[in-house]
DNA sequence: TCCTGTGAATTCGTTCACAGCC
DNA sequence: GGCTGTGAACGAATTCACAGGA
């Protein structure tokens, strides 16, 4: 089983599929083709095909993907059939709203802690569990067996804690910081930045409006560069 | 100016430089060479200056970058030189912790309106604004004049609440909902979603521990494909 | 006939390496 | 001597297109 080195980028398209998946299984579909699924998954086909041709030979040619089977193989794929705790450090807006946030959980991410650095706020409630301080983190960490952090803080204390987290022995870390971290080889990092992806859309927003314009005619020249620039930006 | 098309994943760069940049100018410095810049941004030097050269050639060679002229230039490409009114739809834990979260306006994306379907939110103050109800979307949009999006529904409500602010004249949409929203060619999407980024680092936890296992001895079969497969996944 | 699995072709993105300019 | 800007080389990801099994 798992024979090769899977693509990054297959996956991350992973639990995009899974999800779907398990959106058909609730629907009642017991077989899905690639088409089906690159559809309810917002891909092409091939991409489908190839993604799922590294996981293993699961469909039958000429019927499709069983979709409870496959639902199995993709999750034991992503580990996700084992409890990974994981802890979130940083208890601000975020931090709350990731605490509370059902999402997590449901695909085997228990919270098994909140950190922060402020007083105040240690002994909190918030979502069955209390708040405590960062101080307990190397402790916790280990006795909760942790090996995941959310980090939540503000962006001047993010690489402090993520230098503290590694050395209390998290191997991944899903930064939501807006700050650029450093950690070493053998520790998972992703980042998701909120005003990041913004001002992507802003910029083509902007090349939006300079097309109107274009086709206002206030600025014939740039319409052949603006032209494909325009699109949609991810997922398709 | 901006002669041709820049490519996507440069793009998607630019915010991550443009923090970098106001960082190094916090601190006094006035030009930054593209190793340095690469360093700040967690990237390497040659993606620093081939990302740079889409924009113009706005070094000076033997010196570096004009750090404060380079600010400038990010910003007018990435559109940040205006106001782009934005609103929120869906005020739960995720978009609450959204509409107090200070990076947006910081960058120019003011908040200029937040929605729910649920009357008992309605009118509730968040943040200086009054929730509104959603079915006031169309006119607040066009009052507004708001072009982006931030979706923070429920899976099951978010292509509705797509299709709704693409009607009404919306054209960036950022989805925080875990769900796959279909929007026409020239609407502009992007996602974050927040457990995917968990399943995707659970992957390659999964692999450190078994290739833990595999240096214990317990499956030495598996160790050539795990070797290069545990390594950090992004920003590198 | 239908749909998977996959080599081959293509496109996209990254890195190298160095000419050219300060 | 130092650093940018960029063709050329390389590598990764996507898409094509079809052979082959159900």
């Amino acid at each position: 089983m798992s024979p090769r080195q899977i693509p990054e980028a297959s996956v991350s398209r992973l639990p995009v599929y899974l999800r779907a998946l398990v959106e058909l299984a609730e629907h009642g579909m017991n077989t899905v083709s690639s088409v089906a699924l690159a559809d309810a998954a917002g891909v092409n086909s091939a991409k489908i095909r190839k993604d799922l041709s590294y996981l293993g030979s699961y469909g039958t040619r000429g019927v499709g993907y069983d979709v409870e089977y496959l639902i199995h193989q993709i999750s034991r794929e992503l580990g996700l059939e084992q409890d990974w705790p994981t802890c979130i450090v940083g208890t601000g807006n975020l931090g709350q709203a990731l605490a509370r946030y059902g999402g997590f959980s449901e695909r085997g991410f228990r919270i098994a802690a909140l950190f922060d650095a402020d007083i105040g706020k240690v002994g909190t409630e918030l979502d069955d569990l209390s708040v405590m301080h960062i101080d307990d983190l190397e402790r916790v960490v280990k006795e909760e067996e942790i090996t995941i952090a959310i980090v939540a803080v503000p962006a001047r204390n993010a690489q402090d804690v993520a230098d503290r987290l590694v050395a209390a022995g998290i191997t991944s870390i899903l930064n939501f910081a807006p700050a650029v971290l450093q950690v070493p080889d053998h520790i998972s990092l992703r980042k998701v930045d909120l005003s990041i992806e913004l001002q992507i859309l802003s910029f083509y927003e902007q090349r939006k409006v300079a097309k109107e314009s274009v086709l206002r005619g206030t600025a014939r020249r740039r319409l052949e560069a603006v032209e494909r620039g325009s699109g949609t930006t991810t997922t398709r």
